[in-house]
DNA sequence: GCATTATGCAATATATATTTGTCTTTTTGA
DNA sequence: TCAAAAAGACAAATATATATTGCATAATGC
């Protein structure tokens, strides 16, 4: 499923995905795939978003058990 | 660095790290190495860690900025 | 209209998460 | 003590996260 909360805290930050990208260190490719949920990211990369975001892992990536 | 909260909340369903890699879908080793430690889970596996102890990911996974 | 920026998509290449297997060491309980 | 279970360590193989490149499209401002 798309990560929409991750895209909302980009964009209250004024970040484009190719510099919240530049940020943590990865591809634009990899924030936008991120971002449309068709990605398992590592967890240091989730840190990586969560500390240049000025969030939490729960804020962005927490998904409740079915 | 040990993931010491993973390991505490896992001795607290008296699970080995045999029978949490089950629940999880993983093997052995996975479960030791990323209490050891060693690892960058992905993401999905994080959650389903999380949902198997009843834990969030800040509760176990979230370390601080420097 | 036109140029620029942001985003999505796809193919291939690389790095690394995870598995499988085996062995050693530590813990635990009888 | 001793045996069994649990946990750590190591290496090779596989699966997959991520990089790289290039192109298509939508939105925006000039």
């Amino acid at each position: 499923m798309k990560n929409i909360k991750l895209k909302m805290a980009r964009v209250e930050h004024d970040l484009s995905q190719a510099e919240l990208a530049e940020l943590v260190g990865v591809s634009r490719q990899t924030i936008g795939l991120i971002e449309l949920g068709k990605y398992n990211p590592t967890l240091n990369l989730c840190l990586a978003i969560c500390h240049a975001l000025g969030k939490t892992l729960d804020d962005l990536f927490w998904v409740d058990p079915e």
